[in-house]
DNA sequence: TCATAAACTGACCACTGGTTATTTTTCATT
DNA sequence: AATGAAAAATAACCAGTGGTCAGTTTATGA
């Protein structure tokens, strides 16, 4: 009899309405604006249930941080073309990024929030989130690596590492970009700007047999 | 007779003995898990005096914040030489940066958490903090200008964009470093080879004349 | 039908940031 | 030195939070 796989079922089911609760009002309220008993509320259940399910407040969230870190993951899959160069698959990874960021705003700033603080208890929880099959970093890397083999990008640099300097490089710059929207008017900046330039940086930095010329 | 001139005296150090006790229990005990009643007892006061001199614990935590913020800013300029050339000086602030986040850790930290989160009656503040005279971002953008007269840095983009950029790429990357040791065991990476790679793809990116050669 | 286990509840706890009525201290004025 | 008003400090208090758990309900299989 199969009751014990319908079981299984009904379990991760509930566990996921549980975590679609929590999406919808973190996505509103943010992180720490949003409680337990709020998130019980909207998935019908008591609070005390919440945590036959999840260990903490915290875990739950990381939950709906990897939701997050999945549809980025997607995103960027997405823009990734074959029959382009590497470095040019890689540029596109970058503008995803940027569109991400904008596009989900709320997923953005719930990623870039999990990325810092934390207890220890979840700390192998966090470190999995980058490097599970899929993962942002990942897609990142097999450009990089493709580079190596279409020559368009350098390769001097283990790929591993330029994926990784790449990566949190476009997080900071993003990072700073989303979350600090009042340096732009003191500086009469334009935000569009910032990243073009951003990307005339990286760019110049990682594209093989480009001569500067200023 | 300077009596009031006493009074706001002795009421600015009162404030700072309380910056200095939440300071030594938040480097130990971070930003989350140190309490007003901790910090009002290590401070030999009562909880609701700290609320005499600051509005909220965020408020008061900003502060030191602040600290960290000019204790970084003074070793970045420390490292600023006149008679070496703007490449030259970039170079060496992003290794005092490197430095500062591994010397300090604890400040780093802190300094990294408060740049996300936060409520809006401190918007101002967390605002002003990495503009204010001497503030870390602009010893990046000062040198950065000099880049422009020795013709050393490139200048085909604004000095203050390139300054923001360089300073977040920075930031991300230190930050990754810094939050994630984990991840370096995973891929076995050295932690000093990637920041001397992240090193390789600035430098070639905002280094004038250079003509990469792989 | 009944007994066992799993799911679920809601009252409860400890603790936290923040408030406020009250007490203590300070100090110019008499 | 006495006094009284203002400033400083306190300690009891509040509301809200994450988390727990004894007890209740529900599902299951014999």
């Amino acid at each position: 009899m199969g009751t014990q796989e319908r079981k299984e079922r009904e379990r991760d089911e509930r566990r996921n309405t549980i975590v679609d609760a929590a999406e919808a009002i973190i996505l509103i309220k943010g992180f720490e604006g949003t409680t337990m008993e709020e998130i019980a509320e909207a998935a019908e259940l008591s609070k005390g249930t919440l945590y036959l399910y999840f260990r903490s407040k915290e875990e739950l969230f990381l939950e709906v941080n990897l939701r997050g870190l999945r549809l980025l993951s997607e995103n960027l899959s997405a823009v990734v073309r074959d029959e382009a160069t590497a470095a040019e698959n890689a540029l596109e990874l970058g503008k995803a990024y940027i569109h991400f960021s904008r596009e989900h705003a709320g997923y953005f700033k719930i990623i870039m929030t999990c990325q810092s603080a934390g207890q220890e208890r979840t700390d192998h929880l966090r470190k999995s989130l980058l490097f599970e099959p899929g993962s942002p970093l990942l897609v990142f890397l097999n450009v990089i690596e493709k580079g190596r083999l279409d020559g368009t990008i350098r390769h001097d640099i283990p790929a591993v590492e330029l994926a990784l300097v790449l990566w949190s490089q476009m997080t900071g710059v993003l990072q700073f970009v989303h979350h600090r929207p009042g340096i732009f008017e003191m500086f009469q900046l334009d935000e569009n700007s910032v990243l073009q330039n951003l990307f005339y940086v990286l760019q110049d930095g990682i594209i093989r047999n480009k001569t500067l010329s200023f």
